[in-house]
Formats: structure tokens, C-alpha cells, sequence
RNA sequence: GGGCCCAUAGCUUAGGCUGGCUGGAGCACCCGGCUGAUAACCGGGAGGUCGUCGGUUCAAAUCCGACUGGGCCCA
């Protein structure tokens, strides 16, 4: 039974339901290998997929990125580019995975690794990469990201190793590469050195102790006792202290202390230490502490003595702590340098683990951290500490395994990235960034201060380092395996592996004195690995390959976060190798926040699983949700709003098809793939409109702007159903004008067939879906898919005056419905006059006015100077004047006739609202009886053959006598007349 | 401490480079209408100190400066 009128709605349409489907069809009938085999003659479109690691789960930030890439990598498919190259990739090494081993083995130290296996470690880490990898391609299944899966590129492959090795040789040569001993970011848990952009991912605040000491001067004669006022936030480092600095521009003073000695410091520093002021005894010149000599805070078996004096540097801040500075060359590269100009060589009690040894004994075998308390309190204890409190900064940890990092002087491999600064920022400036505002900011400053890049780690699974080194130092670069072979004196075996495994063993002698020499114990940076995709990739040069030396890539995108990371490297690579930039496009997307702006993060608990979000609202909708934020920008995810922009625009396209499905089915007519000729003022409109579209939405996506992209397909959309349809609807069931009826068709299904095309690249899951059902396809046939279709081009139509002009018949119409509504009489009701007072000439003809006539229901629409205006201002109209320099007027009341005309409208509708109610099709034949009471009576005495006609009712019965109850009719009440009727339907 | 970005209606936003009619949309809300595609459509309403202050100008959402708030990066 019935639960009321109007009650057979269609199911919801489920974009995540036909997202399902349409993969199921992509899947069984290989679409996607066929659309990513392309155009082999095609002009070549370089790209390279930036490998994420094979370790973590993707985020939805990753999602951004990959919906991005795709669109941009489905246009240019779909222009027959050929891209070079859709393999997928994975960044295999590094401490990511390695930690992940670890945890899984509940492995915490590098001595726990080599009791473990080196080669079993570097086995697990090999399994681990893989594992992962599968959440990875279902994401992008999801998501619509078309890339060859099946052949990824793997940075710990024995060819991509090939690559890397030879890419270090070359900047070996060039004098690029090259070993030293500064101070760096070390992890102590990781035992190994970082480099500058991964700290710059590890920054947070944090407390730290904030200790003030007093450093005991030794008396130069006579004088009374004193002290230097030293502050730091590291306890730890003051048993390697081995220097003050003072600043030779500053003033310091002497005052008094609470024991009664004298306390120096910088005279700026006074008012913070001593807020109620303090007795002054001296005043000095930073340089006349210069060389004074004092006694060390703690005084183990450091360094040999004699060394614990004042030096002069500009580098002390009489903003911060006391204008006295403790040096510990080994922990700082400030104190590095400092303590090289000074000759004092740097003091490290520390081993690699950063944990005291016996040079220490009050600490021996504490942590670094763990000392801070016993080193405080031992000075406190010897009346040392001044002062003792702490302070909340922000301060390096480890971007992976989360343990504060410190600054210490170790060995390691450099790339000597500053001595080419010149070239990285001239190679950036011809790359267009996405924002722009990278290029000279924040991307463009950071190549302006690059440092030396720290590549080396004291690490296990990695690209081993390719260098030998023999005992006097001579280091031999080796650039490919044939040349380890030949150098080694010796073949290496079937299936080498040339991880740590595989090449630590070997040695040679040394190609400069004969020596033997060992490989150096490192792996390499990870970073390195990844910016050398566009290569390695293609185990560039040893096979041959679509690798250009002198082409840089057409286009990368990624988050953000990757300015420091993967597009730097890439640039660092690209210029130190072959002098040219690495990319020409790169897009850069903000950070996804959860839905109050706050950074998600697991600790929080607010992180949305991509994988659960695409399965709940359907790739498609996530990815318009993406292009039409401002993607650049932070983006607060809203999920309650993720669902509304696509539904929209993809859902009225669904509806517009299933319009057309409906007629033209019953008309059997096929699709039309060109464009028709059109019989009509709104047919040339809508091509012009949809020409208008493919070339807006076209130089969208040549501009890499998917969003303009997408709101051009929108306004199109919304034309098409609201106006185009709207309006041409009768002409699709016309009985009369056969012709007319077939234009309008092929126009409908053209345009629709054109903006499947043009959404193909944004949705490809719904434009898969509109292309099966547009053609009648049914996902049945192998070869068909929008996705090999090629780009739409124009077809010569845009009319830009034509546009115009519709626009402002629209907004006629607009001021017609309001004048209607001020009239207060139903559209259904027909009006005698609309007048426009204007001096401009009817927008687009008599068919134009017929459009406005038909739009308000009006008999007429008069077009006159504005000086005539005056003669409707009686209450025969209401009127609105100056909108834009024009005046309308609208009859206010309906004539008698007009009046019968609205009564015989509303029947009507009941009449169709009932077949629809009773479950009807529009073909179906009925009979009818109809009573009817006073004025209704007779209009619709008169309209006995429209009633039959639009109802398609084979007869129509007008009784002259009231129906009784149970008799099957239904009524209405119409101005207070009674309408019934009874519909059956014919055969029934 | 230095650098970069952002701020328009309750929410998402157009416009800003190139100053100029009344700052446009969509969602949500209220009133009314329409319907042979309905998770539609049409009209009206309410909702904006265009973050704040100052400057340039005949004229500032738009250009300039400072500030506030948010975000990111560097030290």
C-alpha cells in the first residue's frame, strides 16, 4: 500500500556505490593499463610520483596531493601527452623502517642490532618496505590515482642503488661530496647524525632546565675574589667546557654577590637578574676580560689544562642569558668554531649514545638528560649556581623515534650544497610554484642559507656509502658495480646485494697508494635516495631510458612539508649533476586540519583515516571536495561538508542523464558525439555556453588550477539543468515538432557527452559512470571508457554576445518574479503584460521575449523608452523602476479569460500530481471523470481536448452531478470550487 | 628574534594583481511558488564595520603602513 502522494522517489544516489561499481568494471576489463599505455607518439609530459616511504600509512594530506597529480595527469592523458612515467614508487630506507624493525623486535640500540644480524635486520627491513605498500594502492584505488602499481620503482633495488652510487661519484668529482668533522643534529637513540631539513621537521616546544653558574676567575693579584655569571639551558655540556666568550662591544659590571664576592656580567643583563637592583663595584670593557683566566666548573680528566679563558666574539647576545657565554666546541657550531680559532680542539665525554663515560666519573653511565639534576645539584653543593629555574623553547627532536637530538661534532659525509648556492636559487627562479609566493619565500630563502648537506648515517639499512678509504685517507668513490668488480679484483656474485651486507667485506687497495683500503662504514641519507628519483628511476645511465639529462621534470606536486624534503633534494640533485632546475611545475598543498583548524594528530585522537573517508563518501566527492578549497592554504576538513559541493554538481548531472535516459529511450535516438546544428535561440546558447566551458576549463587546467577548473564545469552544470532544460523540456516530448524534438535531444546528450569529458579528469569514477550510461554501454563493453577518450576541443560556437545577452534576459526574468510576487498571483495564473522601459533593444529578439513571456506567464512582453513608464503607474500594474536604468511594470490582475486560463493550469497539475500518485508512467493511457463546480466548470468545459491530450486520457467524461463518497473520485478545492475526479488507468 | 602566508554572512567562498555602479554565489534558516529528471528548481527575506587602526586618492574589500588573531618556516 501507498504512504502517500508522490512516495516513489528513486534510491539516493551512493557516489561511494558507484565508485565501487565503476572500479569493478575498470579493474575486470584492465582500463587502466590501457589508458596509462597512452600515446606512444605523443609529445612527452615528464613526471616523476615522489616516493612515499614504504613504512607509514598514508594521511590525508597524501590524499590532496595524489587527487591533485591525477587530475593534472588525466588531462594531459587525455591531450594524447605521453607521461613519462606513471610508475608508482616507494622510498625503502631509512630510520623509518629501521625503527619500525626495531619496535617489532623490541630492538633498542644499535649493539642490539648487530647481536640481532645486520643481515637479518636489513632482511626485515626489506619485508617491512612491502608490507605497507598495499595500504598505499588500495588508498589510491579508492581515490581514483591511476599509477603503474604493478612496476614501482623501489629505492633499495640493486639498479636504483646503481644509480645513486654513480650520481655520488659524479659529485665526488666535481669536488661536491666530500668527509669532515662538524658539529651536527645527532639522535642519540639512532646513534647518527641528521641533516638540517629533517631537524627542521622536529622542532617543539619543550622545557629545559635555564641554570646560571658561577665560573670561579683565577685572581690576577690582589684582587678580591670573582666570578663569571654563565647561563645555559644544557647542564650537560659544562663538563666540556673549555672557553667563555664575552663580547668585546659590551659593558660589563661587577657586583656584588651573596657570599660577597663579585659577579660579572653584561650590564643589559642586570635588570633581569637582579630586578631590585644591585650594588655595583666595577665596570669593564668586554676586551678587558679578554684572556683572564678562570677555573673550569668541573675539573675531571679533561683536556689538558692552562686552556679555561675569556675569548672575544661578536656572536654573544647581551639579549639572552648573562653577555657570558661557556663554550663547548664539541656541542654547539658556534662553540666549533670558536674553539678551532682559539686551537682548543673540542672535548666529547660523551659516547655514542650519548651516555657519560668514565672521563665523567659524578655521571658515569647517565644519559646526557639524565645528568642535568646530578651536575646541578654537585655546582649548587660547591656554592657554584647562581641561579636555577627553567625555561619553556622550542628545541630539535627526532623527526622519527621522537628523542631530543643534540648538537655534536662527528664525522660525516658532506654534499657540499654551498658551494653551489648560486645556481640552486638561479635554477629555482624558473620554476613555477603553486603558490607562487614559494619561489621567493619560503622555498627561495631556504636555498639561500642552504648549508652543507650531512648525507652520511652511522646506519644500517641504507644506500651504503660508496667509498673506500684506505689507512692514510685516500678516498676511492666507486660509481657502478663493474667498476667495484674491477677495482676489488674481483666478480661479485649472481643476485649482489649491494646493501651493507653485501659490500662491507670487500676491500681494495687504494687507487692512490696501493694501500688497502675499507669501505666507509656509512649509509646514506634517505632524502638522497628520493631527490635522485627522476634518474635512479631508470637506472639511469647504465640502460637506456626516457631520461633526459637536460630535461627537467614538467610537474610535481606534494605537501607542503616536501620544501625541505623531496623538493629540495630533487633541486640539489638536479643542479649538482646537471646544472639545470628539477622541475618546471611544482604544486605545494597546506596541511589538512581536522574540522577546528587543529593539526591531527594520533595523540589527539582526530585523525581521519583516508581510507575510511573515500570508502564513505566515494573517491569522486573527496576529490572535488579537495579541488574546490583552497588547497594552498591549511584546510580545515569539515566532513558534514565534504558531500554537498559534489552532490551538486555530479548529482544534477546524474539527474540531466537520467532525464535524457528517459526520452530518448523512448525515442531510441543514440547519442549525439558531434555537434548538432542547432534549431534554436537556447540550442546555439547552451553550445556557446559549453564552448565557452572547454576552453575556460581548459586553460584551467594549462594553468594547473584545478579549482577554476572545476567551478567553470559547475556553472555549466547549473546552466544546462536549471536553464537549458528547464526551458527546453516540452520539447522533448513533443508530439508536433518531430524535428525540433531531435535537435533538442542531440543537443542535451552532446552536451552532456562534452561535460563527461571535461569531468573525467576531476571525477573519474561519476564521468565513468555518466560515459556507460550516456552511451548505453552498461559497463559491458571492454574498449569503451571516458578515460580513453581525448580532451574536448571547441567547436568554433562560443558567442560571447550571446552569453550576455541571455545573462540579462535572466535577470529580466528575475524582476518579473518579483513583480508577480508583489502582485500576489500564482505563476500558474497567466498575466496580460510585462513591460521592460529601457532605451537598449530587446536582449535576444521576439525569441527572447517569447522565453521572458513564457518564464512569467504573461501574454506580452512590451518593450519601451523609459519616457513612457509613466503610463503604467496606475493600479492596473505594480512596478519597480531604476534597476540599472531600466523600469518594469507587470499587469497586476489577471482578465476574466486569463483567469479560466490559471483554473484550467491548476486542474491540471492536480490531475498529473494524481497519475503520478497513483504510479503511473507518463506513457501510460487513462480514463477520466471530472466534476466541477462554477467558473472551474466552465473553463474546463472548454478544455476538453487539452485534458485529454495532457493526460493521455483516451476519454474524458465531464459529469454534471456532485459524485457521492466511495465513488472513487478525489477532491480538491480550488478558490473555494470543488474539483473531483476519477482517473483509471486504460486496460487496468 | 627573522621570514612567508592567511583573515569577506553562522559555514564554504567570488572579487583583490589592474581602486569606480548596489561586495556576488552556494549551504543552512524563514516566507511564498513551481514540478512529465528532483538528495531538484524559482522568487522573496533575514544575515557583511570585507580582522582593527591609520595613510594615499575625488573614490579603497582592492594600493601602502602599523597592529590583532591564526598558520607555517627559520634561528
Amino acid at each position: 500500500m501507498a504512504t502517500g502522494e508522490g512516495e516513489h522517489r528513486p534510491a539516493p544516489v551512493s557516489f561511494a556505490e558507484i565508485g565501487r561499481r565503476v572500479r569493478t568494471y575498470w579493474e575486470s576489463a584492465g582500463v587502466p593499463d590501457r589508458v596509462m599505455a597512452g600515446h606512444p607518439g605523443g609529445p612527452v609530459f615528464r613526471f616523476t610520483e615522489g616516493p612515499p616511504t614504504a613504512n607509514g600509512a598514508p594521511h590525508v594530506g597524501h590524499v590532496v596531493s595524489r587527487a591533485l597529480k591525477d587530475v593534472h595527469l588525466r588531462y594531459h592523458r587525455m591531450r594524447g601527452d605521453r607521461i613519462v612515467t606513471s610508475m608508482a614508487g616507494w622510498d625503502c630506507h631509512g630510520l623509518p623502517v629501521e625503527i619500525e624493525v626495531e619496535k617489532r623486535h623490541g630492538i633498542r640500540s644499535k649493539k642490539e642490532i648487530e647481536a640481532f644480524g645486520v643481515a637479518r635486520f636489513c632482511e626485515e627491513c626489506r619485508q617491512s618496505t612491502l608490507e605497507v605498500a598495499a595500504v598505499w594502492e588500495e588508498m589510491s584505488r579508492r581515490l581514483g590515482y591511476w599509477l603503474d602499481y604493478r612496476h614501482p620503482y623501489l629505492t633499495m633495488s640493486a639498479p636504483y642503488i646503481e644509480s645513486v652510487w654513480w650520481s655520488l661519484k659524479q659529485l665526488h668529482e666535481k669536488g661536491l661530496l666530500e668527509k669532515g668533522h662538524y658539529v651536527l643534529p645527532y639522535c642519540p637513540r639512532c646513534e647518527t647524525p641528521l641533516s638540517s631539513h629533517e631537524v627542521a621537521q622536529g622542532y617543539k616546544e619543550t622545557t629545559d632546565p635555564s641554570v646560571t653558574v658561577r665560573f670561579r676567575l683565577k685572581p690576577t693579584g690582589g684582587e678580591p675574589p670573582a666570578s663569571l655569571l654563565v647561563w645555559t639551558t644544557t647542564p650537560w655540556t659544562l663538563p666540556a667546557n673549555l672557553l667563555v666568550a664575552a663580547n668585546a662591544g659590551l659593558t660589563y659590571v661587577g657586583v656584588r654577590g651573596p657570599d660577597g664576592g663579585e659577579e660579572i656580567l653584561a650590564e643589559a643583563a642586570v635588570p633581569r637578574y637582579f630586578p631590585n637592583g644591585a650594588e655595583v663595584l666595577h665596570h669593564y670593557d668586554g676586551s678587558e676580560l679578554a684572556g683572564r683566566e678562570y677555573e673550569p666548573p668541573f675539573p675531571f680528566a679533561g683536556p689538558a689544562s692552562g686552556r679555561y679563558r675569556v675569548v672575544l666574539d661578536a656572536m654573544v647576545d647581551p639579549a639572552e642569558g648573562t653577555g657570558v657565554v661557556h663554550i663547548a666546541p664539541s656541542f654547539g657550531p658556534e662553540d666549533q668554531r670558536i674553539g678551532a680559532r682559539e686551537g682548543v680542539g673540542v672535548y666529547d665525554p660523551l659516547d655514542s649514545r650519548a651516555v657519560f663515560t668514565s672521563a665523567v666519573p659524578l655521571v658515569v653511565g647517565k644519559s646526557f638528560k639524565a645528568a642535568d639534576p646530578l651536575l646541578t645539584a654537585d655546582l649548587e653543593a660547591r656554592g657554584l649556581l647562581a641561579q636555577k629555574g627553567s625555561v619553556r623553547h622550542t628545541y630539535p627532536f627526532c623527526w622519527r623515534c621522537g628523542n631530543p637530538l643534540i648538537y655534536r661534532a662527528i664525522d660525516s659525509w658532506f654534499v657540499r650544497t654551498s658551494r653551489f648556492n648560486e645556481p640552486l636559487v638561479r635554477h629555482n627562479q624558473s620554476v613555477t610554484w603553486i603558490p607562487e609566493h614559494l619561489r621567493d619565500g619560503r622555498f627561495g630563502n631556504f636555498l639561500t642559507e642552504a648549508k652543507d648537506w650531512a648525507v652520511s648515517r652511522n646506519r644500517f639499512w641504507g644506500t651504503p656509502l660508496p667509498v673506500w678509504v684506505c689507512p692514510v685517507g685516500h678516498a676511492t668513490c666507486v660509481g657502478s658495480f663493474a667498476e667495484l668488480e674491477r677495482l676489488s679484483h674481483q666478480k661479485l656474485p649472481d643476485g649482489f646485494d649491494p646493501h651493507r651486507v653485501g659490500v662491507d667485506p670487500i676491500r681494495m687497495p687504494c687507487t692512490v697508494c696501493g694501500a688497502e683500503a675499507k669501505r666507509e662504514p656509512y649509509t646514506i641519507d634517505g632524502w638522497y635516495d628520493s631527490g635522485a628519483a627522476p634518474f635512479a628511476q631508470y637506472h639511469y645511465p647504465f640502460e637506456p631510458g626516457p631520461f633526459d639529462p637536460a630535461a627537467p621534470l614538467d610537474f610535481v606536486a606534494e605537501g607542503l612539508d616536501q620544501t625541505r624534503g623531496w623538493f629540495y633534494t630533487m633541486l640539489v640533485l638536479s643542479t649538482g649533476l646537471f646544472d639545470r632546475p628539477a622541475y618546471r611545475v611544482a604544486i605545494a598543498n597546506g596541511l589538512v586540519l581536522d574540522d577546528s583548524g587543529q593539526k591531527m594528530s594520533k595523540s589527539k585522537g582526530n585523525v581521519v583515516e583516508p581510507l575510511g573517508l573515500l570508502e564513505k563518501h566515494g573517491g569522486d566527492v573527496v576529490r572535488w571536495a579537495f579541488f574546490t578549497a583552497d588547497y594552498t592554504e591549511p584546510t580545515k576538513l569539515h566532513e558534514s561538508d565534504i558531500g554537498p559541493g559534489a552532490a551538486r554538481v555530479l548529482g544534477t548531472l546524474l539527474n540531466v542523464l537520467a532525464f535524457y535516459r528517459q526520452n530518448a529511450s523512448a525515442d531510441g535516438l543514440a547519442p549525439a558525439r558531434v555537434a548538432p546544428k542547432p534549431a534554436g535561440l537556447l540550442d546555439r546558447w547552451l553550445l556557446s555556453r559549453l564552448d565557452e566551458t572547454i576552453r575556460e576549463t581548459t586553460r584551467a587546467l594549462d594553468e594547473y588550477d584545478p579549482r577554476a577548473g572545476a567551478g567553470r564545469i559547475r556553472e555549466f552544470v547549473d546552466d544546462l539543468s536549471t536553464w537549458y532544460l528547464r526551458r527546453s523540456r516540452p520539447r522533448f516530448w513533443s508530439e508536433t515538432d518531430v524535428a525540433d524534438r531531435r535537435v533538442a535531444n542531440d543537443t542535451l546528450s552532446y552536451a552532456l557527452s562534452v561535460t563527461t569529458r571535461l569531468l573525467a579528469p576531476f571525477a573519474p569514477f561519476t564521468a565513468e559512470h555518466l560515459h556507460q550510461e550516456l552511451h548505453e554501454l552498461d559497463f559491458s563493453e571492454a574498449s569503451e571508457s571516458v578515460h580513453l577518450a581525448r580532451w574536448p576541443s571547441t567547436t568554433g560556437h562560443v558567442d560571447g554576445p550571446l552569453n550576455a545577452a541571455m545573462a540579462a534576459l535572466r535577470a529580466e526574468v528575475e524582476v518579473g518574479r518579483e513583480l508577480r510576487q508583489r502582485a500576489v498571483v500564482k505563476s500558474r495564473i497567466p498575466l496580460e503584460t510585462f513591460a521592460v522601459f529601457s532605451d537598449a533593444l530587446s536582449p535576444l529578439g521576439t525569441a527572447g521575449d517569447q522565453i521572458v513571456a513564457d518564464e512569467l506567464n504573461v501574454r506580452v512582453v512590451v518593450r519601451l523608452p523609459p519616457a513612457n513608464a509613466g503610463q503604467f503607474s496606475d493600479p492596473l500594474y505594480v512596478v519597480r523602476s531604476a534597476d540599472r536604468g531600466a523600469a518594469y511594470a507587470l499587469s497586476a490582475k489577471p482578465t476574466a479569460e486569463l483567469h479560466r486560463e490559471g483554473l484550467i493550469r491548476e486542474s491540471l497539475r492536480r490531475f498529473q500530481q494524481e497519475r503520478k500518485a497513483m504510479g503511473l508512467a507518463f506513457t501510460d493511457h487513462v480514463e477520466i471523470s471530472v466534476f466541477a463546480e462554477g467558473d472551474l466548470a466552465v473553463a474546463l468545459g472548454g478544455a476538453k481536448d487539452r485534458l485529454a491530450s495532457e493526460l493521455l486520457a483516451d476519454s474524458v467524461e465531464l459529469v454534471g452531478v456532485a459524485p457521492a463518497q466511495g465513488s472513487g473520485f478525489r477532491d480538491w478545492d480550488i478558490e473555494g470550487m470543488r474539483l473531483s475526479a476519477r482517473i483509471r488507468r486504460v486496460g487496468a
